[in-house]
DNA sequence: CCGACTTGGTTTTGATTCCGAACTCGCTTA
DNA sequence: TAAGCGAGTTCGGAATCAAAACCAAGTCGG
């Protein structure tokens, strides 16, 4: 391997989501529309973003194929934006975030609890060995190359 | 409920979290630090950003309390940047973007890929209900508000 | 029929923030 | 003595951002 590889060359999918992702306003624009914002003016009032950064970003996220710019109105001529499975697929993404957050910065006072839809009860985040059938949240993780890298 | 109220004045542990991670760097400085980086010079190089910057992300990082700066060399004097408990528990966040980017950015070559230590076989992270002993990842999931909260 | 209002933007105009390059400081090594 | 390194700081100029005004297409109230 040449010594002036970097991290920031080699692909990562971390890297990868963030080119989508990576700036302040677009996750909280995801999180609104897990919450079920679809209109523009929704998004901008509840963010208090400026519109034509919400334009932007509202487009980027068309172009990546995580939001579908739906017509729901002819005429007056009217779009909504909604999840595609790709922007669905986020849920964990935002789920970790917000229980960090919890955990981490607002303590005894979770804003919102997610529960199991069939029990109500609360319900937790974790990594899950298929093989051992064995579930985690410590991490008893190691990582190595996928299948683009020989090792 | 005020009708002025909107989804950024409400405490929401996704914007907490993203007042400390939410900028262009902030996340890959912290993946960064996942793969054991801990020097200056070895994020700026490995992540091809501008010193002044570098200098006030880790300065954040290290108030927020997500890094610990910690002197490794008297004299002449050296910081190095390592993962507090605070940072180390963002790891399902990092896992959960990476995943996301391996399965609908980067498809068929995941360049990294998590193993259980124990047995060396590939991981997920899903949602468990600890009540039902149940794991799903699947969105079998609904929202309520937290202790917080009055509704 | 006229004017006000709504949604979903675009344009324009400063204010921030960012980046690159050069410089500093304390110390080590040749 | 000079050169080099790690870890920054100090400058401009460039990109990005936010606030406010404007626009367009239609709807509603009087």
């Amino acid at each position: 391997m040449a010594d002036t590889e970097n991290n920031a060359d080699r692909a990562c999918s971390i890297q990868a989501s963030l080119d989508i992702l990576g700036d302040r306003w677009t996750i909280l624009i995801m999180r609104d529309a897990f919450r079920g914002v679809r209109r523009f003016d929704d998004f901008r009032r509840d963010l208090d973003i400026a519109r034509p950064v919400l334009t932007e970003r509202l487009k980027r996220l068309v172009v990546a194929g995580v939001l579908e710019r739906r017509l729901y109105c002819e005429r007056p001529p009217r779009y909504e934006y909604r999840l595609t499975p790709m922007g669905a697929a986020l849920s964990p993404t935002l789920v970790a975030l917000m229980r960090w957050g919890d955990e981490w910065i607002n303590h005894d006072e979770p804003p919102t609890v997610l529960v199991h839809e069939a029990c109500g009860e609360p319900l937790d985040q974790a990594f899950v060995c298929w093989h051992c059938d064995e579930t985690f949240t410590q991490s008893a993780i190691a990582s190595r190359p996928g299948n683009a890298v020989t090792h």
